[in-house]
DNA sequence: AGCACGCCGACT
DNA sequence: GTCGGCGTGCTC
């Protein structure tokens, strides 16, 4: 009989002791009984003996035979980010497992003919690379069997992805496998079309949370078992087990996406970093705009720099930004005479035009023009907004809807009125200005349907639609060869964000959209439609200056002792009411750990958006200015507030490098 | 997190 | 008399 340590999805920072018959392997998922449940969980460790007093050890129930045993590396990658992250070990495993490997049931899998290796494929070196991206290539291509760090810094159109296909082209010929991340599912589609046509015969799986359970796990086993050499997917795929993982990539690596905000919190990117280093392979982090501490690290030399400063495509120049000045300008529905001229004159030409704001629905507000009434979520500490068409009204924080009231619920009047713009709203202006476009609003309410972001996308490429509302989900990684005007509506209300990170956002928000104008032989123009065309931030914008842009933020991080000059923690609690989350963090303060002052605890605070979904939340923020400092004062004070009885009806955790206040 | 046990109020 | 409120404690 042996003792096996398992790990189980509870929020519990301890393994729990098992016996079994037989000798069972590290990684090995078994199905246990639990209290009054029957949990699965993964065999971690075998220890000699137990605490636990021997008449107290139940055995496993089964050992589940339908995959092999999790790797090694993959066990010590996951206790690394359980630790880093102060995450319980067995609920971050378990929920970066698929859910299908959750379940006890057995697989039923279809045969793999050609397992484990040995299937054809070619890699299809057409439009030969430019110089620069030649020089990217060897640079990065030299590293391969080693760990090194590199950003990518490349101007929007610079070819990032043709640089990313050498790379893993020379990986896959090594005989090893590349793991692709992007910030959003809908940028999957066209990586996959380009591994596909570009590496025909090679196995690519696609991981992302809207995939069908069947298909995440058989991509996973494909990957843990070698036979799928490339995969693509969003942040969960960092947690992907691989059998010979030769190169990792982090796309659009600045974005916020790759940091995971609920259940598990951790950075994608980050988790990338250390794998990479752990495995001793190179890892690409690309990007035009990188983030402050990606850049911070780069100028440091920890990552090594490699820049692709013009555009790829003969001829191409990078677009023209200009302000717009609202206050000089005649406004048509929030557009300004400036920017619908410029509309026209592209339509004229038989050219495309971007209009982007990054607000879905018609309105962010809906407010009694008698009393003063704004419509709220009752869930949240926001506004609901005005989708007209499907008549409701939607909180965009948590999915609560209503309709739209017909009258003012406090004094029963009856002119509401939208307040603001959002895509709808634009939409429905530049319909009635430009009735003979063939126009399309592109954000997530429209793109909903499935397949409907990849047709839409076609008609984009193909000019059957030339005038785009869109938020977002257009500014990042598409190609439009016929698009030459980009127009931003909306940009100045994230100058006055209180969150620090505000200004970098915006600033890789403007040149990423501006970046999708003019990306091939025509030249691109983007206009900024602003009240405040002498801002610094616009003036970097229009520079295309982000070296400069980035160091004077630097300066005043460093200044203010905010990321990346410290170390960032945030303890977080939530409950029923703001007094009883603050209480807690009160509390819990009282009883950190002492750092001899090398650890700064701030006064609890409500968060910005203090009311989600129906809870009251709040935070304390820790900063220190050496990692490892911060890192051992959390995993002692996490330990102590463990050991206390948390009160009822609060809950907390740690926000490690946290990036939502 | 679940899921039990346990001790006090309004109903068939 | 019980059904059920949520406080407390435990899960190898």
């Amino acid at each position: 009989m042996a003792i096996v340590a398992v790990a189980l999805e509870v929020p519990i920072s301890r393994l729990f002791d098992y016996s079994a018959d037989e000798p069972l392997a590290t990684g090995q998922r078994v199905s246990v009984p639990f209290g009054r449940r029957q949990l699965v969980g993964v065999v971690v460790g075998h220890p000699a003996r137990s605490d636990v007093p021997a008449g107290q050890l139940r055995p496993i129930t089964a050992a589940l035979a339908d995959m092999p045993p999790l790797p090694a590396e993959w066990l010590s990658f996951t206790e690394f980010a359980s630790e880093y992250y102060q995450q319980p070990r067995g609920e971050l495993m378990m929920t970066a497992l698929p859910p299908r490997l959750k379940r006890a049931t057995p697989l039923r899998r279809k045969p793999v003919l050609a397992e484990a290796s040995g299937q054809a494929w070619s890699f299809v070196c057409d439009r030969t690379p430019t110089p620069a991206q030649a020089g990217a290539i060897e640079t990065m291509g030299a590293a391969l069997d080693r760990n090194a760090t590199f950003l990518l810094f490349g101007v929007t159109g610079s070819g990032k992805t043709e640089v990313y296909l050498h790379l893993i082209a020379r990986v896959l010929e090594q005989g090893r496998q590349a793991l692709v991340l992007v910030p959003e599912i809908h940028l999957t589609p066209q990586l996959q079309r380009h591994f596909a046509e570009r590496f025909p015969g090679a196995r690519v799986a696609v991981l992302h949370s809207s995939r069908a359970a069947v298909e995440r796990v058989e991509g996973w086993i494909g990957a843990q078992s070698g036979s799928a050499q490339i995969v693509l997917g969003t942040r969960l795929a960092v947690f992907t087990p691989f059998a010979r993982l030769g190169l990792v990539i982090v796309d659009e690596e600045h974005d916020a996406s790759f940091k995971q905000q609920d259940g598990s919190r951790y950075s994608a990117r980050d988790l990338a970093v250390y794998r990479a280093h752990a495995a001793g392979i190179p890892v690409v982090l690309g990007s035009a705009t990188p983030a402050l501490e990606t850049w911070s690290n780069a100028l440091k030399g920890r990552y090594n720099l490699v820049t692709l400063a013009e555009r790829a495509v003969p001829g191409a120049t990078m677009p023209r930004i200009e302000v717009v000045d609202m206050r000089k300008d005649a406004i048509e529905h929030g557009l300004t005479g400036r920017l619908l001229a410029a509309i026209d004159t592209r339509l004229a030409r038989g050219e495309q035009a971007l209009v982007f704001l990054n607000r879905r629905g018609y309105a962010p507000v809906l407010a009694c023009g008698a009393c003063g009434w704004v419509a709220s979520c009752v869930r949240c500490s926001a506004h609901t907004a005005v989708h007209l068409k499907e008549q409701r009204l939607r909180c965009h924080h948590c999915g609560y809807e209503s309709v739209i009231p017909r009258n003012c619920p406090d004094c029963g009047n009856v002119d509401l009125h939208p307040f603001g713009r959002g895509t709808e709203r634009i939409e429905a202006a530049l319909a009635a200005r430009f009735p003979h476009a063939r126009l399309a609003r592109v954000d997530s309410d429209s793109m909903r349907r499935k397949g409907e972001w990849e047709r839409t996308h076609a008609e984009i490429r193909d000019g059957a639609i030339n005038l785009i509302v869109g938020t977002q989900m257009l500014a990042k990684g598409h190609d439009f060869p016929g698009l030459t005007l980009v127009g931003v509506v909306n940009a100045d209300a994230a100058l006055f964000a209180t969150d620090y990170r505000a200004p970098e956002r915006l600033f890789a928000q403007l040149l990423q959209v501006a970046g999708r104008a003019g990306r091939a032989r025509l030249a691109g123009e983007v206009l900024v439609q602003t009240r405040y065309p002498e801002h610094p931030l616009y003036r970097a914008v229009i520079a295309g200056d982000f070296a400069g842009f980035a160091g004077s933020e630097l300066e005043e991080r460093k200044r203010a002792g905010f990321s990346p000059a410290v170390a960032e923690a945030l303890l977080r609690a939530e409950a029923s009411s703001r007094s009883a989350a603050l209480g807690f963090l009160r509390e819990a303060a009282a009883h950190a750990p002492d750092a001899n002052g090398r650890v700064t605890l701030y006064d609890p605070v409500p968060m910005t958006l203090s009311r989600l979904a129906g809870w009251e939340r709040a935070h304390l923020l820790v900063q220190a200015r050496a990692r490892g400092v911060l890192q051992r004062f959390l995993a002692e004070w996490r330990s102590r507030l463990e050991a206390q009885r948390t009160p009822r009806g609060v809950r907390w955790h740690f926000d490690v490098d946290p990036i939502e206040f």
